[in-house]
DNA sequence: CACAACCTTAGAGTATGGTCTATACTTGCA
DNA sequence: TGCAAGTATAGACCATACTCTAAGGTTGTG
């Protein structure tokens, strides 16, 4: 597919899709046979792709963080070993974050008493 | 106490602290006995603003966010219901994060498995 | 074959959240 | 009194993550 249907799949914009590319988060391939045009064409692991920065995106991950989950996941270069590392390290970060966040959540709420208490 | 000391206290550089100052997160006074100079006293709720500012970022508030939160909490002018409001958006954002990192921790764990598997 | 609707690259512009430099004044201590 | 150390303001610069514009080539439909 031409990046305009990759576009209307995943949401995202034309524009953003191309600077994911030139981030090299995805790849679109030229045809061979087609020597008339230098269009980019996209595949199925693209959408996934995309779909996976956009929910990594939401929880907070950076896109050089989403670079290496997906190289964990994709290269073929990487070892099982250093594959699991890099998710091991994701999955820790993870943990951490809602440790911090139930934190704040118990804070907010000690707050939001004290100020229905009208004592401030 | 002066800026080097906040940032002492804070463990934040000066220039930061100017930052949010400029920002409208945090506010130092001028002493009126004083016409020599120009510096900036703090007190001790800046600590505290400053404490606050570094953990909701760490859990990914941005400073407009946390400027709303700190306002919930130290504004004279708010009514108690609308400062309650505002605790509890950040409460319902809170915990809407901490179910988005679950399901991606659950992702990353079945990545994992696959991964040591041997799968791809 | 005109023309709208695509596609491409390059590069400028925006928002957030800093970080640093330059310039200049003030303070405190030897 | 000299001078290091501290303070202030303005503005340049950086990274991240877009977002948009310009200029030019291609494709498909009537």
């Amino acid at each position: 597919m031409l990046i305009n249907e990759l576009a209307k799949r995943t949401g995202l914009s034309a524009h953003t899709i191309r600077f994911y590319e030139k981030s090299g988060l995805i790849k679109g391939k030229r045809k061979e046979n087609v020597r008339t045009n230098n269009y980019l064409h996209y595949d199925e692991a693209c959408v996934e792709k995309l779909e996976l920065i956009r929910d990594a995106k939401s929880v907070g991950f950076t896109l050089r963080e989403i670079g290496q989950l997906m190289d964990a996941w994709y290269s073929k270069r990487l070892s099982m070993e250093s594959k699991a590392a890099v998710l091991d390290d994701k999955i820790r970060s993870i943990e951490h974050r809602i440790k911090q966040l139930k934190e704040m959540k118990k804070m907010l709420l000690l707050f939001r008493q004290y100020v229905l208490d009208d004592a401030c």
